[in-house]
DNA sequence: GTTCTCACA
DNA sequence: TGTGAGTA
C-alpha cells in the first residue's frame, strides 16, 4: 500500500486486549471470537497467543453489530464484504463496469437525497435504511 | 486477574 | 451463543 497517513497507521496498531474490546463494543468474548472464526475481524496475536485489536478492528466489529441488529445473518454479512471486495477489484481495473455505473448513479441519487455516502475505508457508520 | 481452546447436562 | 473446564 502507498502513503498511509499517521492516523491510519495508528488506527491500524493492535494494542487492545479482548477485554477492552468487549467493553467498547458491548459484545461478548464468545461473539468476538466467533466473528473471527467466520473470517471477519482477524486480530493480531501476542507471543502468548493473546488477541490484540486495533481501532479499525473496533469499527469493524461495531459495523458487524449494526448489520446483525438490522437482521442480517453471518451469510449476509459475508456476502456484503464479498461484494465490497468485488468493487475494490473493479476499481483497480480502471475500466468502468456496468455495476460501477449503476453504483455511481445510485450514489448520486443518495447525495441528492441528502444522505452521506460512505467510502470503503471508513466503513462503519449509521445512516438511515436506503 | 485475564485470555485461550475445547466441549456440551 | 452461553458456560464451565483446565491452561498459560
Amino acid at each position: 500500500m502507498s502513503a498511509m497517513t499517521e492516523k491510519e497507521l495508528q488506527r491500524s496498531k493492535s494494542v487492545l486486549p479482548i477485554g477492552t474490546v468487549m467493553r467498547l463494543t458491548e459484545l461478548t468474548a464468545r461473539q468476538i471470537r466467533y466473528y473471527e472464526e467466520q473470517g471477519l475481524v482477524i486480530p493480531q496475536r501476542t507471543d502468548g497467543n493473546r488477541r490484540m485489536y486495533s481501532l479499525n478492528d473496533i469499527d469493524q466489529l461495531l459495523e458487524i453489530k449494526d448489520y446483525l441488529n438490522d437482521g442480517i445473518n453471518m451469510a449476509g454479512i459475508k456476502a456484503i464484504y464479498a461484494q465490497k471486495e468485488k468493487r475494490a477489484a473493479e476499481r483497480k481495473s480502471d475500466s468502468l463496469t456496468d455495476s460501477d455505473v449503476r453504483r455511481i448513479l445510485h450514489d448520486e441519487f443518495l447525495n441528492i437525497s441528502g444522505f452521506e455516502r460512505h467510502s470503503a475505508t471508513s466503513l462503519h457508520s449509521q445512516r438511515p435504511l436506503e
